[in-house]
RNA sequence: CGCGGGGUGGAGCAGCCUGGUAGCUCGUCAGGCUCAUAACCUGAAGGCCGCGGGUUCAAAUCCCGCCCCCGCAACCA
């Protein structure tokens, strides 16, 4: 069973620029798939953005651009940003792409034609300002549609919808039958509850005169579809599936080697869009049980506590902290200072202060110390000399510490074990003191003996460290002289040449000193 | 009403699923080292793990009740 490990995150609206959030989402992918493929697999990584519906072409006009010019613009500040941060995704989804428009098509088609569209009149309160059916939830304390909807009409309008509810048994039964549906488990109770009290189906269409730019519904020439079979379907339009064909094994195996994916989501997304309208989405046309993905949910960065939002301006720009600190540093915070799942605090002070006692005084001077002494004492070159390192058995519980922590995507876990790693080395080194054994002609083999335990240990902390500092994984291999082509096999100890020359210490993730600004 | 999360030394958090000396980062205090990025190491002070019950030889961890905080319309991960 040879297949392709695939991760997806949630694509991005293209309505406004990109913020910490969005970041964050896309550098958890990031590390996730850096850390597959470090272990030998071949991975798909999918990542992008979503770039039809209202809210864009109501941006458009505002800025007096076509939807079509204004996306572009949007689309293209992800895309650097994304490259700034390092995030190497294998397939970028846009969903104007002629390809997914096709598929979609292809899939609405033929759930229209096995009877799970169907066409009915929706009658109600109707804001013209905003566009929108208005529902009880829109009223204030009075029972009344506030000034902020503007004029308030009785509408009749037809839409298509989808049978959701006919699956819902079915989708229980699926959450009750696999334990790790979603991730973390307390998400998995939640959209539980949310199923229970699922009832109606889902609207899936938008009158073209209302909503023009979207996907053409194939059936009818006078409506699109709305956002979620256009930007749900994105999972696997651009993984090669072909709506054609109707049972999961008649999908051309490119497709089929890439399914189930894990699917990287913010947990304001889990219900309903990914946790019922997606997964019964798949399985109505015909997604096996075993072939359903596996949701990692995610928590949000909060600002002092509070959420973050635009309308309250409180909104962290990464383009502004990559800049300000490196890539490096921001990926190493976003990944260390949250628990997978949670939430957390985000505060430029912990930014900073995290990379110093991590990155800068803790790992960064380790090498440098390390390299210095080599080059000091032994003109660079370490020799193996008899004799079991105490590193070695810790880098032993160090891997399989990673392992598991990395395995069930606690990032924040797997880089804990690895700064532990690191002051037990530096603990090692006071131990051993080689400035003393330096001085004493007898004990130049145990000299030898400690200089050599400790670029071992480097190297392996450079290729356990690499999926997160990709950048600085290179760093510590290069200024170790070492290839940068390694996998997580190497992380074993005793890779290390028996006689091997270091190269030059330079100062790694140089502390970050406070400025005024 | 309901659903979910959280309440752990001064600050921010992990641990809880799979009970067994309470851990990490920062901060404070004292000491050590000198290879190093004013970095590193050691030690100390500081906690009734929200409150009250229960189960158990044993509870931060499991069970019950209660209190407080946050999220659950939109922009939005």
């Amino acid at each position: 069973m040879s297949r392709i490990f695939t991760v997806t995150t949630a694509i991005d609206y293209t309505n406004s620029a990109p913020h910490i959030g969005h970041a964050y989402e896309k550098v958890l992918a990031d590390v996730i798939a850096r850390y597959h493929r470090l272990k030998g697999e071949e991975v798909f990584f999918l990542t992008g953005v979503d770039q039809h519906g209202q809210k864009v072409q109501q941006s458009a006009a505002k800025e007096g651009q076509s939807p079509a010019e204004f996306v572009k613009g949007v689309t293209q500040k992800f895309i650097d940003l994304w490259q700034k941060l390092d995030v190497k995704y294998d397939k970028w989804a846009e969903t104007i792409d002629p390809q997914h428009k096709r598929v979609v098509q292809g899939m609405l088609q033929r759930l229209f034609e096995e009877g799970e569209i169907y066409k009915d009149k929706q009658a109600g309160h109707y804001s013209i300002r905003q566009e929108q059916f208005l529902t009880d939830k829109e009223r204030d304390a009075n029972g009344e549609f506030g000034p902020e909807w503007g004029q308030v009409e009785f509408r009749e309008e037809e839409n298509y919808y989808f049978k959701l509810s006919k699956h819902k048994d079915w989708l229980l039964g699926y959450i009750d039958r696999r334990t790790d549906a979603i991730l973390p488990d307390f998400r998995q109770t939640e959209l539980r509850n949310a199923v229970e009290r699922l009832n109606g189906d889902l609207c899936i269409s938008r009158p073209k005169s209302r909503l023009d730019w979207g996907i053409e519904l194939p059936f009818d020439k006078d409506f699109v579809t709305y956002v979620w079979f256009d930007a749900l379907t994105n999972y696997i339009s651009f993984a090669g599936y072909d709506p054609s064909l109707s049972t999961f094994n008649s999908q051309p195996p490119t497709f089929r080697d890439k399914w189930p994916a894990l699917q990287i989501i913010g947990k304001d997304i889990l219900v309903p869009a990914h946790g019922i309208y997606w997964l019964i989405m798949l399985h109505a046309v015909g997604f096996p049980d075993e072939q359903i993905p596996q949701l990692l949910v995610h928590g949000w960065w909060n600002l002092g506590g509070a959420k973050m939002s635009k309308s309250a301006g409180n909104v962290v720009d990464p383009n502004v902290l990559a800049e300000k600190y490196g890539a490096e540093a921001l990926r190493y915070y976003l990944m260390s200072d949250i628990a997978t799942g949670n939430d957390a605090d985000f505060s430029e002070e912990r930014l900073v202060a995290r990379y110093n006692s991590d990155l800068a005084n803790s790992l960064g001077n380790l090498v440098n110390r390390t390299l210095n002494m080599a080059h000091r004492y032994r003109d660079g070159v370490v020799k193996h000399r008899g004799g079991d390192s105490p590193l070695a058995a810790q880098s032993r519980d160090l891997v399989q510490r990673y392992e598991r922590a990395m395995s069930s995507f606690q990032i924040q876990a797997a880089i804990a074990s690895v700064t532990d790693f690191a002051t037990t080395c530096n603990t090692y080194i006071e131990m051993a003191a080689p400035w003393k054994l330096a001085k004493d002609a007898e004990r130049a083999d145990t000299l030898d003996h400690t200089l050599f335990a400790l670029a071992e240990a480097l190297r392996i902390i450079a290729i356990l460290v690499s999926p997160i500092l990709p950048v600085g994984a290179r760093g510590i291999m290069y200024q170790l002289n070492l290839s940068p082509d390694y996998s997580f096999a190497d992380a074993a100890w005793g890779g290390l040449p028996q006689e091997h020359r270091l190269g030059k210490p330079v100062p790694l993730f140089p502390r970050i000193e406070a400025s005024d600004d």
